[in-house]
DNA sequence: TTTCTGATTAGACATCCGTCTATGTACGAC
DNA sequence: GTCGTACATAGACGGATGTCTAATCAGAAA
């Protein structure tokens, strides 16, 4: 295989978005180090499935209690990657009575979709 | 080298820009199985700076030799990290004479950028 | 051929990670 | 108050991960 075409990668025009950020310059050691955290809170199946139904629950937000019963493993091993997506900055949580909501903190997909979307850095 | 192609999560559905397919319904074990390895393929701070810098590279790909000089880590450490990304299907790479050069398969970070950005498919 | 350089592989090692059980805490009902 | 339920925390355990040194492989040049 030659490089006879790269098509995505090639900034063919300076001037127009041509990639993603994470394509369009280096990451410095101190980017890295930040988002690297983010990526590996969802580089776990049962966290990815865990964002993915708390992104796409009724209102937005899921208690615990429907959270664990989706999966197969302990209420503790739930309890765990909950608190490692809050760590990561991606979820947030709540106490309402007898039951924790847990919900998606926008900003932490969109840092991460306008790390790797083309035309993201033009809005 | 390797080759492997990792299969492409695509709800495609460009009438419904309401969310990303994360957020627009929940990851199935199987679908979450297969990204989750991709995420953690980036979810260590060198991968991803080799990731970056690679996509940053002119023309698109970089030898080994320019990657390992980068980074403060032995250059082996450098060849397991490409091993990673190149078995997340995330790179591939060919030897070209003295050295060894890679470069992005771009599916994969369209893949990515599609899983996490609301109409994506309008891009 | 031999030698040198670039890169991968092998093996070892310390640390991290995901999971469990057991326990603790918070809240509502009685 | 006590009891029961929902959730978090503590600790332990096995397996995965990141790093290194040493050895090996691949190609170019003398």
């Amino acid at each position: 295989m030659s490089k006879k075409e790269l098509p995505l990668l090639q900034p063919a025009d300076p001037a127009a978005p041509c990639c993603s950020p994470l394509a369009r310059e280096p990451l410095s050691g101190a980017e890295a180090a930040t988002l690297a955290p983010v990526f590996k809170a969802l580089a776990d199946p049962v966290r990815l499935r865990l964002f993915s139904l708390i992104a796409s629950s009724a209102g937005g937000q899921a208690c615990v209690c429907d959270l664990t019963v989706a999966f197969e493993v302990s209420q503790p091993t739930i309890s765990h990657h909950l608190r490692v997506l809050r760590e990561a900055g991606l979820v947030d949580c709540e106490r309402r009575g007898t039951w924790v909501y847990y919900w998606l903190l926008p900003n932490a997909l969109a840092r991460l979709s306008a790390l790797l979307t083309p035309a993201a850095a033009a809005a």
